[in-house]
DNA sequence: CGCAACAATTGCGCGACACAATCTAACGAG
DNA sequence: CTCGTTAGATTGTGTCGCGCAATTGTTGCG
């Protein structure tokens, strides 16, 4: 337990601190779907439809099918979906000029106040949190949640593109 | 950008890096409930189903209405759920002999497996991500998460007492 | 011995999603 | 220039999960 260890006994350690952390990771998600799914009920709209809105402010405005694709919604269900949140005030249809297939779905100034109104809560307990820390811990941190974004993402795309039962 | 910085330069990129971690974590929530709604529909049951069984398994077995509190649902939904997850062989309802009225769920060993199994990819991709941290970083990660995790249940604590609109 | 309270379960309607068909627009071949 | 093909978004249709309310069985109290 002291902070000089011998190379065993570390790893031991190591190996504990990881599964503590991997094991913990379960119960943070299932809270953190639960409160999706209450802010979306909030704001009116379904917990899908608050992911879209999601999507959209992560990765900028999209066409309905490409939106799809990020949400992992067929079309139908996608454009019914871009209707409530239309509906809702959270997003606006523009009709592509250089196409006029194409319309591009982008959030709305009211949409976005939204996201950040609703998750204020959660935002601030998060920084309350982080205010325990110093700078090279937050570096670590910051570190850690990134890689484990791109390993989640990574994780989704492996689970679209595998067949079932393999 | 130094190590050693005033304490007004120190606040400002500490204040940039916890932003920054707030602003990575909805990117990961996104894509965890995505991995988390995947792994359902490959169990064969629905997202709801599999985070019944998430807290089955994070807090024990329990009766139907105490299950239908943690997940948030009611108790009519409740009992359809628990037929669906017994029919896949995830969970099974034992009566309570001291008061007939209960019926306790509990995870059964399967059940419990496809959580495992399941989760093995990202569980898999997360300890690599770890393994890039050594000891003392580790408990800056453990201790975060842990706090994160109470944070999220406070929060759902506090959305589900507090009144719409408000 | 009723009678209220509790626990789990169904009857019912609403609505979100998947699948497939439809409609408009752009593109390419002749 | 015209027609067939493709791409994109939307709309019928059925299925199914969920909330609400009524029902059944059980416990405990007066």
């Amino acid at each position: 337990m002291t902070k000089k260890q011998q190379e065993t006994a570390q790893n031991d350690v190591d190996e504990s601190l990881a599964a503590q952390v991997v094991g913990t990771l379960p119960e943070w998600i299932t809270q953190l779907i639960q409160i999706n799914t209450l802010i979306a009920n909030r704001m009116g709209v379904v917990a899908t439809d608050f992911h879209c809105l999601h999507a959209l402010h992560q990765d900028g405005p999209a066409t309905a099918s490409v939106l799809a694709g990020r949400v992992g919604l067929t079309p139908g269900s996608t454009s019914r979906m871009i209707d409530r949140l239309a509906d809702a005030g959270c997003v606006k249809r523009v009709p592509d000029p250089g196409d006029r297939r194409r319309i591009v779905i982008e959030p709305t100034a009211e949409g976005l106040d939204r996201i950040t109104t609703y998750y204020a809560g959660l935002t601030a307990r998060t920084h309350g949190d982080l205010a325990d820390f110093d700078d090279d811990q937050l570096r670590t941190l910051l570190r850690f949640v990134e890689a484990a974004r791109d390993s989640a993402i990574a994780e989704v795309d492996r689970l679209r593109s595998a067949q079932p039962d393999e």
